[in-house]
RNA sequence: GCGCCUGUAGCUCAGCGGGAUAGAGCGGUGGAUUCCUAAUCCACAGGUCGGGGGUUCGAGUCCCUCCAGGCGCACCA
């Protein structure tokens, strides 16, 4: 809303300097920090000073002077060292945010049709920890905002089941403590809490045990050739652990359109039809000598993007002739292109949480052999998509990076452009948390499956909801005899659980190490998701009190246009000001990839909120402009909270 | 060795292509519950923005350099 008034004034700027003083200067345009100074300012006549050999005030005085004055504006003044600010029509501008959408599909042109989202990608071997849970909070964000914003938005969750870490897992049931695999079927849930601890054993297990370390090797080939008994196994493992990380994320409200797995892709032979365009293309070559002999490399020496590696050579195919990751994601991501020719097959996913759709079985669909009556043909169109955004953690930098040489080397320059890699920093403990945890705390704490050092998903999720269900338990404590029901005490409890836990991760800079502490993820206070669902309680609390006294509970656009300015203080409209620029946030956050933004915007509106509640009381004002301006504002703040909320998705009760 | 990220209040962090008096939250101290529920608000205390150079009318922000910390650079993913 707020974007298109900085262009007017751009525009009346700009040719103003060009009539005052025959300059072609393109003016910025900010907010400037104060509301009494004005809503939109310019320090053009700063910029200006040397090059016209006067005072910025003095440019600026006679600026305005010659400006035109675009239209919604009320006045112009010359603020500080030679500012130039404009101060909008107060009642005319939130009178057009009453009818405003808060977020539109923003302009396509030049925008990709589809863009693909892959996030989670945890390998289905052990329960999720709050490292997952960063980045499927992440991806779950973009994916929100993007379609907030009117783009098609594909969300692909990748299934390791294929990998090394599957295989241990195996070793671990099999060889380790001699299960059948009808002994893991058997197994109660939580299963993904008993394979994280079968994890960490069986790899102190291996030690340096080379016939221990041969069945992990077997165990793999049995994986990728997917027949036998470890075989057998490796699926059963990878289902059940699928359902329970789609489980803890269904907690969270974070779902997926459609599971791929890599078992499908050499099924398929995907990498078979990459690596024939892969040889022709001449960016793999065979190894006769050296360190790789019998191998398969890219060569990235030439590229100067990989200048000062220790090896300048990335492995594709080993000298056992097995594909490396690497080799298995260029043909993923060609896929996801539409460039290889080549297509998955779909079905329902089985095993997961029930949901109501076309095939009965819900929207979320796996790779795999279609099952009978509903498969491939009733498949959406999955893949070629224009642009792939890849949730991954900033340590997968490189191998991002060799992926998207991969596609550069196949001559698909464009889709190299759109492969991009969403980086961000890992969660690590904190020193007091790791302590309290058992670990040595002197310093953060690097988690790891592998040493089963971490805090699962799930417990964090458990402990948030107990935590809820003590503080709803102590306000309605007060002698309430109104007997709230049990099970919307229940809902609300999980929604502040999801409302701390996704703000919690959405609020912090994907290029900061998150330091996890357990008390300050666990705060319902300040900062918080529950104090963003306590803000919006408050607003939709004083329409239920104006409904009970029998007063109006809206204000349409036509009565704000009516209202006189004195009925917009600086700190009330200030809240309508802001909220104008969500559109710009979320526009600006989906494109920098910093979702923090979202976050950060989302609680500067909460606090502007309550602090505009304690000065200026609605129900208990008798005149009524005061009361509708405030009533309008108190609107406006709803609509654009509610918007935000949805796209980080932190769910908002009707009381709490 | 090469590359990426980080260093701002006691703690956790914001600070948008340089610009108006460096901001929040937590913690601390002191206030506000005849109230639209205090999961809130208000006030106070707390800062040579890691050090040093440079560019500029102006630097937390840009450039160089040094220091400190984290993470990468596998025939693991």
């Amino acid at each position: 809303m707020l974007q298109r008034r900085k262009s007017l004034v751009a525009d009346a700027l700009r040719s103003a300097l060009s009539r005052a003083f025959g300059v072609d200067h393109d003016p910025t345009v900010e907010v400037p920090p104060q509301r009494r100074l004005g809503d939109l300012a310019s320090p053009c006549a700063l910029h200006l000073a040397r090059e016209l050999r006067q005072a910025p005030r003095t440019i600026a005085e006679r600026l305005i002077e010659t400006l035109e004055l675009p239209s919604g504006f009320d006045r112009v003044t010359v603020e500080g060292p030679g500012y130039v600010n404009f101060h909008l029509d107060r009642t005319a501008f939130a009178a057009a945010m009453l009818d405003a959408v808060p977020l539109l599909p923003s302009a396509t042109e030049g925008q990709p049709a589809k863009v693909i989202v892959e996030h989670t990608n945890i390998n289905p071997n052990k329960a999720a920890h709050i490292g997952h849970l960063r980045n499927a909070v992440l991806g779950d964000v973009l994916a929100r905002a993007l379609r907030s914003l009117g783009r098609t938005t594909e969300v692909q969750n990748y299934i390791d089941d294929t990998g090394v870490q599957v295989a241990d897992v195996v070793v671990g049931f099999l060889d380790l403590r001699g299960c059948s695999v009808a002994d893991i079927e058997a197994l109660p849930e939580p299963f993904d809490y008993t394979c994280w601890d079968v994890y960490s054993e069986v790899g102190r297990w291996y030690g340096s045990d080379a016939e221990r370390l041969e069945l992990r090797r077997r165990t793999l080939h049995a994986l990728e050739s997917g027949r036998g008994r470890r075989a057998e196994a490796g699926r059963l493992v990878a289902r059940r652990i699928v359902s329970r990380h789609l489980a803890t994320m269904g907690r969270l409200d974070i779902d997926y359109d459609l599971l791929t797995r890599e078992s499908e892709i050499l099924r398929l032979d995907f990498f078979v039809a990459a690596f024939e365009q892969l040889k022709q293309s001449g960016a793999v070559r065979f190894e006769e000598t050296g360190k790789n002999a019998g191998c398969w490399v890219m060569p990235l020496s030439e590229s100067q993007e990989f200048q000062g590696l220790e090896d300048p050579d990335k492995v594709i195919v080993r000298s056992d002739g097995t594909v490396t990751y690497v080799g298995k994601d260029i043909a993923y991501q060609l896929w996801k292109f539409g460039l290889l020719g080549r297509d998955f097959e779909y079905a329902p996913f089985q095993g997961g949480p029930r949901r109501d759709g076309p095939c009965g079985e819900g929207p979320l669909w796996e790779t795999g052999p279609a099952s009978a009556g509903c498969g491939t043909e009733q498949a959406p169109a999955f893949g070629a998509a224009a642009r792939v955004i890849n949730v991954i953690d900033a340590r997968q930098a490189y191998l991002q990076r060799i992926v998207r040489a991969g596609l550069e080397a196949l001559g698909h320059t464009r889709q190299a452009g759109e492969s991009i890699h969403f980086a961000y920093e890992m969660v690590a403990l904190s020193a007091r948390t790791a302590e309290q945890l058992g670990f040595s705390g002197d310093a953060v704490l690097e988690m790891s499956g592998r040493k089963g050092i971490g805090v699962k998903a799930d417990d964090l999720l458990d402990q948030l909801e107990s935590k809820s269900r003590t503080e709803i338990a102590a306000r309605r404590g007060d002698g309430d005899t109104e007997g709230t029901a049990d099970r919307d005490d229940e809902l609300l409890a999980r929604q502040i659980a999801t409302a701390a836990l996704r703000f919690f991760m959405a609020r912090a800079t994907t290029t900061r190490v998150i330091a996890f502490d357990i008390d300050e993820a666990t705060a319902f206070e300040g900062e918080t998701g529950p104090y963003l669902q306590y803000s919006i309680v408050r607003a939709r609390n004083i329409r239920r009190r104006l409904a009970e006294e029998g007063l109006p509970q809206e204000v349409g656009g036509r009565r704000a246009a009516q209202l006189p300015s004195e009925a917009w203080p600086d700190d009330l409209w200030d809240l309508v000001l802001l909220a104008s620029r969500c559109q710009d946030t979320v526009e600006r956050a989906a494109a920098t990839l910093e979702l923090s933004l979202i976050a950060r915007h989302t609680v500067d509106l909460a606090q502007k909120f309550h602090a505009i509640y304690h000065r200026h009381p609605i129900l208990h004002e008798k005149d009524t402009d005061l009361r509708d301006a405030r009533l309008a504002a108190t609107q406006i703040f709803v609509r654009s909270l509610e918007a935000l909320a949805e796209i980080l998705g932190v769910p908002l009760p009707e009381r709490m």
